[in-house]
DNA sequence: TATGAATGAGACTTCATTCAT
DNA sequence: GATGAATGAAGTCTCATTCAT
């Protein structure tokens, strides 16, 4: 499984990288890191991480593709046995606010680096975090074809909108060192406002009131 | 009439390193723009940046502040004379979907910037930036009271929704060159999910489904 | 009288420039002090020095040459009518002490700076402290007519140990903040070890006792 | 068995640094040098200067402490066993011109470079310079016991008063291409000097006379 | 495979000097 | 003459990357 370098004892120390650029990336960002910060906690010289990473690039886009694609795997398979698209819904948002827990490191680097990954890699595209959001997609197209999300729904559209507000909430808890909200209690909440907002029967509003 | 120095010219030349700051930093990010490379389609010496700006980053946080500023006070204003919550909240999304097009540079510095800014700027707090977000506030605030959201409402958490909802929008449609949708029709859309999903009618969702 | 630059007022402009110059060089030594941090306290502009002033090497060598050219001026002026050579030896060394008071930072600037100036400006001769050290001189050769100073006494080397002792125990009293000596006493002390360490009739000492 | 890294083969190139910024600092002064200058003739890229020192200004220190440190030991023990006081200024009044032809360039920059360092470096303290002073105190404090030496006698000054002299000598010896004088007659008739000019009997003269 | 000393390109920033007003 | 904003050359230092061991 191990994707480049050497395998064996190797793809340990592979994962001891991947571990320490987390850290040290959620903590400082990625261009305030420095590749022996990384290098130190993770037990091997400097010179080591470039066996494993082609450069400092790609480490991040390493962890961005690995990393990530856990999640989605792990999402995919919490959701598949969701029932209907509301249901899913809500485990794809407990399980996003979840991370904050599991994985803060992680979901703190995706927050602030992918956006300025854009920036200096130009070529690089997110197939991972596109497949997250694809996860999302689905549950809205199931969700409308089930009847419970408007049929007009734009859910490219919509899948950000979620996604951003999920995203930023986690941001503002994970930069916040005091915690302000519980996050399963979040979670209910996103989910209740995105159940209702994407639902078909509700009456215009707006002006015309 | 126009003099040189920080008074006159200067406070032109001044907007003219801020506005080239936000061209550069929004194409390129932050760490990778040089100094240089602002100074020169600003029409000045690199050290002429020095002479306003005690660094380069001041320069950016000059440019969160200022443009922000603007923006909050203008968004304030058009929000002022907008009547209920409900028509507020829509001029606000309105505005925000706006801003893409007539501040697409300012939008995407603050959507990138802002973030890492965290990262390598640990004292400075996003005054602006929270004021933005007190706006949100506001609105739900009243709408709260005016009964047309929820009156269990998390405030704070709902505007996290809202403005990760808008942010993450508004960047997918900065970053892809294809322009996929229009962005007042994105901010119908968004108005509507919100205006439905925070209302306090909707009968309960979910897992009683 | 007045040397370059403007005449009139101008004169009076040059002294703050050279007063300020003499404090802030003093202070900070020659490379730290910037040619704004100069003009300031002497109330004119940075470009106005120029006026002066061909460049900040010439402020300095102006310094020298004029303060220090008044400092030989009076400095011969009071040994003039001094009497025998040893007599106007305890003036010279008393002389040079009391400048401590009456000119501190001139002391410090030609103390230090002098030194540094041979580096940077090759072609400069210092011309005014070649003429302070022909002082001694003189004194010393009449000493030797007069046969109260050894008849083999190699002047060159005689006047640089007196000046350099005099130097010496000025940088420590300048650097010092606590003033640990009295001046004057101190003047006498040096006084009596060069006038009994240059006398004709001493026994040789050394290793033969 | 020489190894690279600041250990072996570490401690060889760390010596040329120190050798090349030596050489370099005597001829054009610190303030003039530039790091890429000192790299250049010690054989390493500037980058690797800033792995065997601080920055520049640790450089100089560095080799202040280092280097005064060794001449420091040196002296010591070429006095240690020189006998009475009077053989032992003379030692080491003879090892400090001696000084002057092995090691001119450090002589050099101490002189010049020790005193601007006050102006930059508050905080720094020549320890290895007053260890230096200390050696002539301890030799005028025996002479003060042995009789050799006014009982009376300010060490502090007259220590100061014999570095001065010395100091200032080989300053001229240093800077004048010329070579006026022999250092070791220099020495022998500085000595003479302070002999003299220290020894209790010597009636008073002065303004008696 | 692993190391980590060494490299050197390049960025930020300073500041003496100029010159339009 | 006086000003002080503007200039831009140049220096210190950092740090990703290499490569001899």
């Amino acid at each position: 499984m191990a994707r480049r370098g050497p395998r064996g004892g190797g793809a340990v120390k592979r994962e001891r990288i991947l571990r320490a650029a987390i850290r040290i990336f959620s903590q400082k960002g990625y261009f305030n890191s420095k590749v022996s910060e990384i290098a130190r906690p993770a037990g091997v010289a400097d010179g080591t991480i470039y066996l494993y990473f082609k450069n400092k690039d790609d480490l991040l886009i390493s962890l961005f593709e690995e990393k990530m694609g856990e999640v989605v795997a792990d999402v995919r398979a919490r959701v598949a046995d969701g029932g209907g698209a509301l249901p899913r819904l809500r485990i794809f948002i407990r399980n996003h606010m979840d991370l904050l827990t599991r994985e803060a490191g992680l979901i703190e680097v995706i927050q602030v680096e992918l956006r300025q990954s854009n920036k200096f890699m130009k070529e690089y595209v997110p197939v991972k975090f596109l497949e997250y959001l694809d996860v999302i997609s689905g549950i809205l197209e199931d969700g409308k074809r089930e009847g419970v999300f408007r049929s007009d729904l734009n859910v490219t559209l919509a899948r950000r909108a979620i996604f951003g507000a999920l995203d930023e909430i986690s941001l503002a808890y994970v930069l916040s060192r005091k915690r302000k909200y519980d996050p399963a209690a979040a979670a209910e909440e996103v989910y209740r406002i995105f159940a209702e907002g994407l639902a078909p029967h509700a009456t215009k509003k707006g002006e015309d009131e």
